[in-house]
RNA sequence: GGCGACAUAGCCAAGUGGUAAGGCAAGGGUCUGCAAAACCCUGAUUCCCCGGUUCAAAUCCGGGUGUCGCCUCCA
């Protein structure tokens, strides 16, 4: 397949150090807040991107690491979060917080059909990992310590800027407010590996090390992790686009420095879910999240659907309007896909095989979701049975994670629940929940219609309405359902 | 200020030199006492702007404009 490279700037075909094996990284939450909807995007773009891999035949190893060790004991930026308060006030440890938020986050991936990585991996569950790689590091004249703390010296580095050619005069340092530039750095770029000095002195996780009790700077985790499970080859690293610069570059600078040789060639960075007003962030105000969706009467996958109609390397404007429109179609499309009859007809698989196809040439195409989308909508009218239709949607949604058939086979069996409590009389077949008191009220309406006293018949309509009853006419009867 | 991405109908969008896919919404129609559902039909003389190359440009080149992002010990 052909991907956009962020190292290159260029979309380029896919490759992998070793053939038919992908070793894949994703930057996984940070676990002391909810994951907002916009963090759920870039999770959303990525597991179609491993689960495409995986369609298109790779052996995918994918690997995510946890964010735990940020966790500050006394008040700082997370004051808003209400959440953390509850649990200090409940004198809940850190630890207890951290997985609080990752079972949350799981609990999210699951409601959007994002797959759980082959690795899962706490940053605090791998310190000895890190304190290796910080020795590494300046044993081979890379990193230096001062002022108690652990530096990389960017200066070493032939190439530092992989994905944007920042030139080091015009970086800004202390962009904004608050934040203070560290003196103990040679070099503007430098990044901290191992803190034991820090102005956060009331910082809850500690850990001893060579250079004194302290904890692990923010990128090293990820080099670590990675090279633990992914080993020293990585072939695709997964990520938002806010973290191409600094994260993503200095874990290149202190993989390749430690290892010595090209780390990971290719990068996918996901862009930003943005608000009319701009970024969806934690600090701006209001953040969505899943339970808010489904609070707002949305099913998780109406917002993944939304997702999918777009491309990942576009930003996307979230508005309710906006995720309004995608639920209506991802409800019509179930409808469709409920409509067909898995009876009619044999598989043909040549047709299968045919669509599978098509599939691939839009998706291998720097996974453009939105032909994706669209292949469904082509499969619903390809001049074929509906067994052969099914087949092609189930295909397509082993990649997409719409729960699709699933959600459509849900549909007709509740209607065929209905149908089955069904009852006649008079000759009107009256389709509900077998509630006898309704179905007496919604015969006496149809009596009433035949008669041609309309008026009565609203009346009675009306009156149902009022208890949440909304009736349907049908060919020889009437079907009603709570609304 | 520097760097990067993006710009196509009300909205989500496809398109990578050959005369603007698809979906949602909207409008019209069939059906219906009415309604709902379903089905059928209708959409950009034009792709942010200005130049240029070409027989031909949404697509290539140059120059602008706008939006968003990053530039922190935030992740």
């Amino acid at each position: 397949m052909y991907l956009y490279n962020s190292a290159t700037h260029k979309k380029e075909l896919f490759r992998t150090h070793t053939p038919g094996r992908v070793e894949m990284y994703t930057c996984g939450p940070t676990v002391y807040h909810f994951a907002h909807i916009g963090n759920l995007r870039s999770y959303i773009m990525e597991d179609v991107l491993e689960k495409y891999l995986r369609y298109e035949g790779y052996d995918v190893n994918r690997v995510m690491n946890i964010t735990d060790v940020g966790h500050l004991s006394g008040d700082s930026d997370d004051g808003e979060d209400k959440m953390l308060l509850g649990a200090r006030r409940e004198h809940k440890t850190v630890m207890e917080i951290a997985k609080f938020y990752t079972d949350a986050f799981f609990e999210d991936c699951r409601k959007l059909n994002i797959k759980t990585p082959d690795t899962v991996q706490p940053a605090t569950g791998l310190i000895p990992e890190f304190i290796t790689m910080i020795e590494g590091l300046l044993d081979k004249g890379y990193a230096y310590v001062a002022g108690g703390n652990v530096y990389f010296d960017t200066s070493k580095l032939q190439r530092y800027h992989i994905f944007f050619d920042h030139d080091e005069e015009d970086l800004q340092v202390g962009v904004r407010e608050g934040v203070e530039e560290d003196v103990n750095k040679r070099n503007k770029n430098d990044f901290v590996l191992w803190f034991t000095k820090s102005k956060f002195e009331d910082q809850a996780l500690k850990w001893d090390s060579p250079w004194g009790v302290g904890y692990p700077g923010w990128h090293i985790e990820c080099s670590a992790i990675s090279l633990k499970y992914n080993g020293e080859y990585l072939d695709l690293h997964c990520g938002g686009i806010d973290n191409a610069f600094p994260h993503h570059t200095n874990e290149i600078a202190q993989s390749e420095s430690y290892l010595g040789h090209p780390w990971c060639p290719q990068w996918f960075h996901v862009h930003h879910l943005n608000t009319p007003e701009g970024k969806m962030s934690k600090s701006k105000g209001k953040t969505l999240t899943v339970p808010t969706l489904e609070e707002e009467g949305y099913d998780p996958l109406a917002y993944r659907f939304f997702c999918l109609q777009s491309h990942y390397r576009k930003a996307l404007v979230f508005t309710w309007e906006n995720l309004d429109n995608a639920a209506g179609a991802y409800a019509k499309l179930i409808a469709r896909v409920a409509a067909l009859k898995p009876e009619d007809g044999e598989t043909d698989a040549a047709v299968v095989a045919e669509y599978r196809q098509r599939f691939m040439k839009a998706m291998s195409a720097d996974l453009n979701t939105s032909l994706g989308v669209t292949a469904l909508y082509d499969a619903l009218k390809a001049k074929t049975n509906d067994a052969t239709r099914l087949a092609i949607l189930a295909d397509y949604d082993s990649v997409l994670s719409l729960s699709l058939l699933e959600k459509a086979a849900q549909k007709r069996a509740e209607e065929a629940k209905a149908a089955a409590s069904a009852t006649v009389s008079s000759g009107v077949t009256v389709t509900g929940e077998g509630d006898p008191e309704i179905d007496a009220l919604v015969l006496q309406r149809a009596q009433a219609k035949k008669a041609k006293n309309f008026a009565e018949a609203d009346r009675i309509r009306d009156e149902l309405k009022m208890k949440g009853i909304e009736l349907t006419d049908v060919s020889g009867g009437v079907v009603w359902k709570r609304i």
